[in-house]
This record gives C-alpha cells, structure tokens and sequence, in this order.
RNA sequence: GGUGUGGUAGUUCAGCUGGUUAGAAUACAUGCCUGUCACGCAUGGGGUCGCGGGUUCGAGUCCCGUCCAUACCGCCA
C-alpha cells in the first residue's frame, strides 16, 4: 500500500494513529539534529518530523531528499508544539519512523509555489511541473466542476450528449481551417470542425430534440490572452424552440453554473439590443459591472468654429465620476492611450466639472462655460466629475470611446474580479457588407434565420435586417452565443444568394443540410458556450492559458512537446505532398 | 501582415550620458544550528549579456538586421 491517507487530510482527531503518505518534498528544513519536511500531494500539505535523538540513521537518510522527491513515510500523527494556522493540517505533524524515497528529482527550474519564481515561457515548456502548482491545477478543478455541473443541468433537461466527427470537410464561410491530409484519397483533405454546427443541425432534423457536447473547435487564427486555436464548447441546439425559449433555458444553465460553484443567486439577466450596446458603449460585449455609458454632443457643439468637432461625424463623451482632480500627468497618459496606434485617435477632449462648480476645458478657446455646462448636464456629469470627449467618425470613434470607458473602469476600480454581471446581448445584424470583397457576409454564420418581420428587407436593405441571434456577456467577455436556424430551404437558398453562392457552391458546400432540410426539419436554434472563457471568468482570470491543462503560446506552438514540426519525407511521400522551400 | 514592450546567473531582475574583474535577490552546494513553517548564520560554485553584423581606442549599453517571447490591431461566421 503506497498511502493510508492524503496530504490534506490529517487532523488533530487523527492523534496517535499510525499512516503511510506519499507525495513530494515541497521544502525541507533541515536544523543540526532535527529536519522538517513538508509533504504535498493534490490534497495539501502535511509536516514530517525527522528527529536525530529519535533515529539518527532515518535522520541522516532525510538529510539527502531535495526538492520534488517523491517519497513515501510510515509515521505516527503527533500534536505540533508550534501550531501553523496557515494551513488545514497545521494542528498535527507525522513522527516518521520509515522513509523510502521512490524517486528522486532534479532540482526543478522554478519554485512549485502559488507565488513562482518562474516566467510565463518556462512554465509552458515544463507544463507539468507547472500543473503541481496549486495556483494552476485549482483552476482544472473548478473547470472540471463547471463541465460536470453543466452535464448535470443539461442532463436533466433532456439532453442527449451526442459525439459529432473531428475529421469533417472544409467550409469557405468564417475562420481559417485546419487542414489534415489523407492518405487513401490523395491530394484531398480533411478539416477540423470550427464547431459541430452542421452536424447538430443534422441531429435536429434526425429528431433527436435536444443536443449537447462539449467539444474541442479549431480555429486557424492568431492567437490572443482568450484565444487558442483548440478551444472547448459547451454545444447545445433544440428543436420546436423560439428565441425565447432559449434564453431561458440556458440564462438557467449559467444560475446553475452560479449557484453551484459559487453558491451564488444571481438575478434576472438584462437584455439590451446590438443597436442600444453600440450607440451606449461602443461594444457589442459591454462590460457591464459599471455603467459609465456613451453621451452624444454633437448637437450641442456645433456653430462655435471648433472645426474638430464640426468635420466630426459623431462626438461623444464618457462621465468619469470624481476625476476632476486628475493632474496634467494623469490626463497625458489618457491621451497616450488613446492615441496608442492599437486605439488610434487623434486626440481626447476634456472637460474639468470643479468642485466649487466651475468649468475648466481643453476646449475653452471655442466654448463659453455656459456650453460645457450644458454638456456636462447632458451626460449627467456633477461637480468632481470629468468628461473625456472623443470625435470622428461614429463607428470607429464609438469602439475607440468604448476602449477608453474600459481605461477609465480599471482605472476607477469598478471592474472588481469577485463582481459578476451577465447580461443577452440581442438583435444582430444578419449580415455585414465586407468593402474589400464587396459582398455581404453572414455575422453569426449563414444559416441563422432573420427576425420575421425583417424577412422583406432582405431584398431592399439588407443591412438593416437584424437576426434572431443572441450572445451572452459576461464582465465584458463573450462567453456563449448562438441563433434560431432557417429551417426552410427557400429561405436558406435566398440566404446563399444574398452571401453571393452560386445554386451549385451551395449546393456543393452544404448540399447535405439543404437536402436533410427537404425531409421535414423542425423548427430548432442553439447556443454554444466557450468553456475556456466561462471557466476564466469564473476565476477571475484575465487569460484562457491558465484553465487549459496544456495550452499553445502566441504563435500557436506547444513548446512543451514542440509542436508543430516537420515530417519526415516519406510520410510527405505516402500523402503525395511536397513542403516548397 | 502590423505596432508596442521585453530577452543579462538555474530563476526573477538591476546595470545611468559607452569606460576597472557584469551585480542583487532567490535557487543550488558545503558547514554550523533541536520547533521550523519565507527558518537563521557563514562560505562557495554558477554568465556565449538571444543571435549576426556595424560604429568606437573600448559595446550588456549606441546603430542595422534577425530570432524568440508577450500584449494588442488586422483576423477570429
């Protein structure tokens, strides 16, 4: 027997009972005749005491362990005559009386502490050292937990998890693919699933009702702090469902997720249209755990010769309460950041409300205090306050705006990691026109169906049509979304002409879905959630690496296992493939 | 593809307008230490200053190129 108990589970009722642990010498500290070791596994921490007087022979054996030594003790659990309060276990330590070690370890390249002296690079390249760190592997478990609770959720409201290929064909609609060769049909290929969306779509009209997986999705795409190429989903789609049914039903799977893991009741979730997010904060994932939204001046600035603000299509001002004290440094990094080419405008206005009540601006030459004053009133600004004004054109000005509101709330600290606020994001566009290849493209993906009442402009204005398409937001991350389907195949064949397919690319691309749609489909929509990024948010993580057991860097690369590399030539040869040089 | 930041001891970093033998902390090793839990004290080993080129009497430091990492923009239905 390796072990009795674990790491983490003595206490002082277990006195003068005799165990076996086994883990790793987390530290030892060693003294002339007397030598503490802490022991750790998973489970915690417990403290073995090695005494000369008592055995000097096991004494000196403990004298040689070294850090990452995995070993195993035979003891007894003693009273501590010097408590620890720091952790579960400091009550009790284990009177060794064996020690075996069962391997020993090189000193490992950084210290397994939450607090590791190791950077971002080493801890991916020794990934697993790295996974022994509480810090890391407690975010495994909670992302653990939070699948097992949505399984839970989903299971007793009748869904079937149902496993859809790996190994699909490539689509030309949205992100890249990854492609992978195959060998029996040469030169042609495989793709990885940007998600099983044909495939659920399928099992709607197969009659299967209610559909989850939770899924690896590959996304050919640059990387980000909460994007990876392989990324997880929590995949649901329902048949016989309006758009209201689902955010029901699923606004239920994340109060599940909260109560359970959190212990949390969380109140109803607010729902605000693509138009009203926009226009309010530039962003159609608003983080919403502060307010501070969006005020339009341009009617209030016009006739006063400031020709900034008068060749401005859109001029709009965020209230930044209880900034009027900033100092000239505060304001020049504002305006840096703002001006950082990542944000790129071309400079930021500002408005001083004193708090004896008087006004104070960059933009004093051209406006009396009366003007500002009215400006500040429309923004519902109040002595202490500060208005930071940015113009141009509207949609490019309102995300740069949207940008600085998100500055201001971590500056202000209004963006608190333990404060959660969800909130559906509703009434997309159907389409945006792409300028570069003059067509329209599908916002969502080409199969989600129009709001009905939007269904005659999808000749005449196309733009305007919105979609009965929703995303979930959380503190300002996407964290699921999702879109009732056309299930008609007129309607899906109109669709393919408006994205510019021709009747055979359609055909030839998704012929199998508008054939299974011709064998009665029912009405049906889903939503798919971004487990990497649920788990993050619950964590308060600002990245999805650290909830990912092995995650790729910024380029793609496993740099644990070296990943991607080349192949040797005659598995090139075998897939009729050559590499140009 | 682009912009910013970074690359110096096992690790995290400092190193000024170019100028002695490149430092600190920590880790590691050795010795001392019987109640530590960030133990303490002493001693010691440890460097291709990412790589290549250039300027200079002299480059970790300045210039050019390049590679790597990272955040973001483009991209991500």
């Amino acid at each position: 027997m390796y072990r009795t108990n674990t790491c983490g589970e003595l206490r002082i009722a277990h006195l003068n009972r005799e165990v076996i642990l086994a883990g790793w010498v987390h530290k030892a500290r060693k003294f002339g005749g007397m030598i503490f070791v802490d022991l750790r596994d998973r489970y915690g921490i417990t403290q073995l005491v090695f005494n000369q007087e008592t055995d000097s022979q096991l004494c000196e054996k403990a004298e040689k362990l070294g850090r990452e030594w995995v070993i195993q003790v035979k003891g007894v659990v003693a009273e501590r005559s010097n408590k620890n309060p720091n952790i579960p276990t400091g009550d009790i330590e284990i009177t060794v009386s064996e020690l075996q070690t069962l391997n020993p370890s090189e000193t490992p390249p950084f210290t397994i502490e939450t607090d590791t002296d190791g950077g971002d690079d080493l801890r991916m390249k020794y990934r697993y050292l790295d996974l022994r760190r509480k810090a890391v592997y407690s975010n495994l478990e909670l992302r653990h937990q939070m699948a097992f609770a949505a399984r839970s959720y989903l299971n007793q409201q009748q869904f079937l998890e149902v496993e859809t290929p790996v190994m699909v064909g490539s689509t030309p609609e949205g992100a890249r693919d990854f492609i992978v060769p195959s060998r029996m049909n040469p030169g042609e290929f495989y793709a990885l699933p940007q998600s099983p969306q044909l495939f659920k779509q399928l099992l709607m009209v197969s009659g299967l009702d209610r559909y989850f997986q939770i899924v690896k999705c590959f996304r050919d795409e640059d990387l980000r702090a909460d994007r990876q190429p392989e990324f997880t989903q929590i995949d649901c789609e329902m048949s016989f469902v309006e758009q209201e049914d689902i955010l029901n039903l699923f606004e239920g799977l994340i109060r599940h997720l909260f109560k359970t893991i959190k212990g949390t009741d969380i109140p109803e979730m607010p729902r605000m249209t693509y138009a009203e997010a926009m226009k309010l904060y530039g962003s159609d994932k608003p983080d919403t755990r502060f307010t501070m939204p969006f005020t339009e001046l341009k009617t209030l600035t016009g006739g006063k010769n400031f020709g900034v603000f008068d060749n401005a299509e859109y001029v709009g001002a965020i209230c930044a309460e209880g900034c009027a004290a900033y100092t000239r440094k505060q304001m020049d990094e504002l305006t840096d950041f703002v001006k950082r080419p990542q944000i790129g405008a071309g400079g930021l206005v500002y408005v001083r409300y004193e708090a004896d009540g008087g006004v104070k601006s960059s933009v004093d030459k051209f406006y009396t205090p009366d003007d500002l004053k009215r400006w500040l009133e429309q923004a519902g600004g109040r002595p202490g306050d500060l208005l930071l004004i940015l113009c141009g054109a509207a949609g490019k000005t309102r995300k740069q705006l949207g940008e600085l509101r998100l500055e201001m709330g971590s500056r202000l600290g209004l963006r608190d990691k333990d404060r959660f606020s969800c909130l559906w994001m509703l009434d997309f566009p159907l389409l945006e026109f792409d300028e570069e290849t003059n067509r329209y493209y599908a916002m969502h993906h080409p199969f989600t169906s129009p709001k009905r009442e939007d269904v005659p402009l999808l000749d005449a204005d196309p733009a305007a049509v919105r979609a009965n398409a929703y995303d979930m937001v959380i503190n300002g991350a996407e964290v699921g979304g999702g879109s009732i389907r056309i299930h008609d195949s007129d309607l899906q064949r109109k669709m393919f002409t408006l994205l510019g397919f021709t009747e055979a690319q359609a055909q030839a691309q998704f012929g199998f879905l508008m054939n299974a749609f011709k064998y009665g489909a029912p009405p049906h929509g889903g939503i798919a959630f971004g487990l990497d990024r649920l788990v993050s948010v619950f964590a308060g993580l600002d990245s999805i690496r650290d909830c990912i057991a092995f995650p790729k860097n910024n380029s793609g690369r496993d740099v644990m296992i070296d990943a991607p590399a080349s192949v040797s030539s005659e598995q090139l040869e075998e897939l009729r493939l050559m590499v140009r040089e």
